[in-house]
DNA sequence: GGGCGACTCCACCAAAAGGTTGAGGACGCT
DNA sequence: AGCGTCCTCAACCTTTTGGTGGAGTCGCCC
């Protein structure tokens, strides 16, 4: 069960090297290598490979948009596609991402981290560059600073079952009133509940709630 | 200039299946072996390792404890640690990213791939295991689904720069009134931005408008 | 059996947010 | 000049939330 891989990049060296590195495992073959976006998008619908290696800056059509009709909403049976790129930019990590792609490599990368991204992407799930997810995870969770006082310690008073539930629901923007509906109880429990949390959390209003729920992760996208 | 390793696991199996990946690498070297948390805190600041490898379930001190007290905030010279486990939850990872770790790992992972993150690590960045990457992910980017209605497309309505920084307020836990002072306008002013960006965005309440905020990215952490 | 914590509920009040309508000024575009 | 958009503010009212204090039930543990 061999992974087929097609690789596009504008630039001859990159693809030979890409080749290269990805010949020396037995269970992989390059099916196909392109240098612009078009000829991309077209082997790809025609081979049907199971890892799709593109490259951001490519003529008649960039690897982004490619990504997009390749792996994008709306396609019905969508490609794996692994975006390898110079630019260390959020602009195309986001766009990238939100076009279906399931890793984001920098060209700076070890050879032994591609092959290990071409083997993820090949089963769907996602390899990112090391560099790029230190940046995203700032997103999701601050980066580590000297001194910083948001810390993530256990709570000292950790919430109960139930007023996770509460939290919860309000993180998901219901009002006490639904939640109490939802949860068979009056709306005077849902309060009692939602001020015990708030005091525990030590926050001020249910939006403050509700961000610490999803920095937390309690509650997902 | 070979990269030092300790690991702390309560399994011997995984201490030594550890060690003899680690100790096919010509430049790596594992300095300490313990099978509990407060050892592992102990050689670690003894010995001061370029990576420290541990696991989460641990007795006398868990991994993510172990990880705030070698990385987390305040801790003058933090550690590079890497958190590899079975347990694949959001709660561990988000707890351990906020300790400061550099890389969350599961157990199931290809030795390759360990390599690669103890690597990375002993560089400071950071490297986290494909499933658990996905899942991030979808926190920043909804995953791809077809037919997926909640796609990246531009607002049909998109918000003007005022409402933005409004949304961004809310995003934050502030009042109107907070929001207004901040921004030198009435809090008049504050309600009629914050009602017009919820009718553009389609939500009921603030917490759905800082939920959007989240969600897009427009605000972080 | 007494204590404790979690869960449930009530009343009352103050504060904040949400909804509506209207209106004036600044700016750019045609 | 006329038009549209954005930003600003106001008055008025309803709904929702937040804050406080109290109170009853249940199950668990010592």
């Amino acid at each position: 069960m061999t992974i087929r891989v097609l690789i596009a990049d504008d630039q001859e060296m990159i693809r030979s090297a890409f080749g290269m590195i990805l010949g020396t495992q037995p269970d992989m073959e390059v099916v196909a290598s392109v240098a612009d976006g078009e000829s991309a998008v077209e082997q790809a619908r025609r081979l049907r490979p199971d890892v799709c290696l593109l490259d951001i800056r490519m003529p008649a059509l960039d690897g982004l948009e490619a990504t997009r009709l390749l792996a994008g909403p709306g396609v019905d049976t969508p490609l794996n596609v692994l975006i390898a790129t110079t630019f260390d930019l959020d602009e195309y990590v986001y766009r990238a991402l939100r076009n279906g792609a399931c890793g984001f490599l920098l060209k700076d990368m070890s050879p032994a981290l591609l092959i290990e991204a071409v083997r993820a992407a090949s089963t769907g799930t996602s390899l990112i560059s090391p560099a790029v997810t230190v940046r995203l995870l700032s997103k999701l969770a601050p980066a580590r600073q000297p001194g910083d006082s948001t810390v993530d310690r256990p709570l000292p008073e950790p919430l109960t079952d139930r007023e996770l539930d509460v939290v919860k629901l309000v993180a998901n923007g219901h009002t006490n009133d639904e939640i109490g509906a939802k949860l068979y109880v009056s709306v005077a429990t849902v309060k009692t509940h939602l001020a015990n949390a708030q005091r525990k959390l030590a926050v001020r209003n249910r939006v403050e709630i509700a961000a610490w729920a999803w920095r937390t992760g309690v509650v997902s996208g």
